[in-house]
DNA sequence: GATATTTATTTCAAGTATAAAGTTTCAGGC
DNA sequence: GCCTGAAACTTTATACTTGAAATAAATATC
């Protein structure tokens, strides 16, 4: 096989890749369950639910969020069970509902949001600016590679 | 906050590190399990003791794999019922054991981590081994500065 | 040598994840 | 009006994951 050596070249990459993906991920995972009694996907759902004020379906979650359905069904139950969200039914479509921020879900989203901004921020505090943006780049690049 | 504009680029990078890592882990996983009828974390265990010839302890790989004890039990666990790995006393101390390939596992690892290493490095095809070892690099610097 | 602490591992409870199967509802053709 | 197939979810089975508690063995302390 022809390009045998760069593949060594990208699977040393890819493992680290995971390690520092894997140790930002635990990071932010103890902080999230220490200060806000909760979890990395609760955060990610309530998240998207934030950036669309609408609220969304339950099939649009777990597109956006790329989980299965049946695992967003639970976390949902959950974040429905603090108050956080809500389940509204979808007119004309008796199958449907529709999911949304709680008044009190978007206030203790805020805060988390605010925190988990800046946790991230020092937790890549190595990259300056620019060296962030050509790596996000980049792995644009690989995104785009990958769904063809 | 001096600097807010600039955790704006670096979680815009995580973002995206997290969706890329996460969309390659999708398709890792899809693939061992279609062709190997297998998992991440079992070909990362596998992994570790394909690079440790004399066996690691339990303690030690879930060290090495930064997952937690509890965790690696069942993934053993399963291991051995396939009869990839064997658990084997420590001489002079009854409370450790210590988990190896067997014969059979080595051979399946063997060509596991073949097909793994092509896979990654499809899925990497987007940088040339230049880009590559530069992210790399930087990857380091991020992991460096977080366990300070 | 009894007691206390530490170390190695397992067990447990709860949450997250997937794929696959099941339920209900909708929408189209007939 | 009924049938068929697709769509939106939920349920189920299995695996992975963590943190914390439990167990057991080794080591240190007195």
């Amino acid at each position: 096989m022809r390009d045998e050596p760069d593949n060594k070249a990208r699977l040393r990459l890819w493992l680290k890749l995971l390690k520092v993906t894997r140790s930002i991920e635990a990071e932010l995972r103890e902080r999230l369950r220490i200060e806000f009694a909760s979890t990395l996907p609760r955060f990610d759902v309530m998240s998207a639910l934030a950036r669309n004020a609408d609220g969304l379906k339950m099939s649009e979650l777990s597109g956006l969020l790329k989980v299965s359905n049946g695992n967003v069904t639970g976390i949902v139950e959950r974040l429905v069970e603090d108050g956080h969200v809500r389940r509204e039914p979808v007119p004309g479509d008796r199958r449907a509902s529709r999911v949304r921020l709680t008044p009190q879900g978007e206030e203790e989203f805020a805060r988390q949001a605010a925190e988990h901004e800046s946790w991230v921020g020092g937790l890549l505090q190595a990259l300056d600016p620019h060296e962030a943006t050509e790596m996000n780049e980049r792995l644009n690049r690989i995104l785009r590679e990958e769904t063809r």
